[in-house]
DNA sequence: CGAGCAATTGACCATAGTCAAGACTAGTGG
DNA sequence: CCACTAGTCTTGACTATGGTCAATTGCTCG
């Protein structure tokens, strides 16, 4: 599985990745806090400075919380980066979602008292965290509070949204395409750059995510590079061609009728190219794929 | 696709039977019974029956809002169902899920102010709104309405997970299984019966939903009747033998390791046991069917 | 009755899952 | 410091699964 880094003490189970650390450490934040952290005015509920907020530590590979446990909080990511997973019954870990800072998490089990998914750091994260039991109290309290919450809860239905839309894509190629444009979204949403970022997740992670192999991923990666889309090292991520990686993302059945409709159009306009990085024709091997290398050789993404 | 019916003007098309009747249509009812359909005590914020709530009606097909309309009001099914739908640039219709009774709609758009997904009939439905600018008030007004709200909206979330589960699944049987369940516990969450049921959407809706084609919808169907789990006939489902399909849902990659389990499982309890006999030493690369097939005879699912 | 759509089934073959092997990296302990 | 392990990532080969096209049947509603 994931390599296991034990916070604190050494825990002799391997298989086990929370040490005495990842229990809750209070520090001095505030309400306010979060309510800056939502993108409330600096001064609205001034009195927030009194209300104490939990802020959570973990490691990377720590969890939240796990799959089926009782609700007591639920948590906004202050800094660093988590993915959520569901364990099937057969073992298999599908990854829900990822979140980055401003997110909300644990949202999802206060209907039930329990969480559904589990919530894993993908990297040292820190979590303001806010007792179920507060809830009510806060929106009364605090009038601020209810309508940030509610947009908070809002924007993850979309977002989840958005994720059912990344599988409908039949092709492997396009989810890649659009989950690197989400990814991208995201990014430039949290002030960084849009054209270069760092994926924080293993292929494995991205490929449950996108419900196909990971074997599948390395190869559609490749791909992406190929036509000229993208340039990929590793988790180092670089988009060349936003335009043309649009185009591939936009289109939900196959590559075919995008890359036709594409040269037809392009054939009119044909600007000069820029070259990305001239590589050997390599033969592409199926007719669906052959149309997506003539388009980006006629977009001149391609030398 | 899906003939678009205007639920405002009068179209000329004489073969759709929506005209103006879906626009709002105000009724005597109030915000007591939202809270009632919420689940809420009979008798929770008394007030609340001075509080009038429009009642939306819709015919099949008629849609609640579009894509990237204004969000003006939040929904919750009093009756009928719906789909919810999201229309790719390139036109593909992606069906994210399913709405019935007491479920919430539109609060995926609260967050931007336009909703980010089109909500459409699947039959004669009734749905009470209540206007966003309310929202603020109505929480401070009425205790009640905050919590179930925000139980609402979690359950929404909790949904959305689920259907991620779904396509998690490799084969399409499998998807097709775990729709089922599904709506049969859906069912019978409503109070209906959660053996035997009527489908409201397509095949294609379907199909949309969980990923496939339509006609692997109607192939996966008749795989499950061909395995003694469902009996099918068109729209209307009877789940013949619930612990096996069970059983194919709960396996997320393929029906291979599932078969196997099971039919050794079942050869311990069942001493006639043929079917774990001498298995080759390294497992069939891919066993496929042939083994689900083994499995449920040797449940005695299947004569 | 006919038009139009829903559903099913068959045939074909491209896509992607699976297995396997190798390259590379990071963390561990000698 | 260097193996040594254990993980990730990539690439190749093979083929089952499912997407697509096509034809048929059945249902519903004018």
């Amino acid at each position: 599985m994931y390599s296991i880094v034990t916070d604190t003490v050494a825990d002799a189970m391997p298989g086990r990745a929370n040490g005495l650390q990842d229990v809750n450490i209070h520090l001095p934040y505030s309400l306010s806090d979060l309510l800056g952290l939502l993108g409330a005015a600096p001064h609205v509920d001034s009195a927030s400075n009194g209300f104490p907020l939990a802020m959570r530590q973990l490691r990377t590979d720590a969890a939240l919380f796990h799959e089926g446990e009782m609700v007591e909080c639920i948590y906004f990511v202050y800094s660093g980066s988590l993915k959520r997973v569901r364990t099937a019954e057969d073992g298999y870990e599908q990854v829900l979602g990822f979140a980055g800072r401003g997110d909300l998490l644990g949202y999802d089990g206060v209907c039930m008292g329990r969480h559904p998914s589990s919530a894993v750091a993908l990297e040292d994260a820190r979590l303001l965290a806010v007792q179920t039991q507060d809830l009510r109290s806060l929106m009364g309290s605090f009038p601020a509070f209810g309508p940030l919450l509610q947009k908070a809860s809002s924007l993850e239905l979309q977002r989840q949204g958005e994720s059912l839309g990344l599988m409908a894509a039949v092709s492997a190629e396009v989810r890649l395409a659009r989950f690197v444009l989400q990814m991208s979204e995201r990014m430039q949403a949290m002030g960084q750059s849009a054209r270069r970022f760092h994926l924080r997740m293993c292929r494995r992670d991205i490929a449950s995510y996108l419900g196909v192999a990971h074997e599948t991923v390395s190869r559609s990666f490749t791909m992406l590079a190929d036509w000229g889309c993208l340039q990929v090292d590793n988790r180092e991520v670089e988009i060349l061609d936003a335009a043309l990686l649009q185009q591939i993302a936009s289109n939900t059945r196959g590559l075919l009728d995008m890359a036709l409709d594409r040269a037809r159009a392009s054939a009119v306009e044909r600007p000069q190219g820029r070259v990305s990085d001239s590589r050997p024709a390599r033969r592409p091997r199926t007719a669906g794929r052959e149309q997506i290398w003539r388009a980006a050789a006629s977009l001149g993404s391609v030398s």
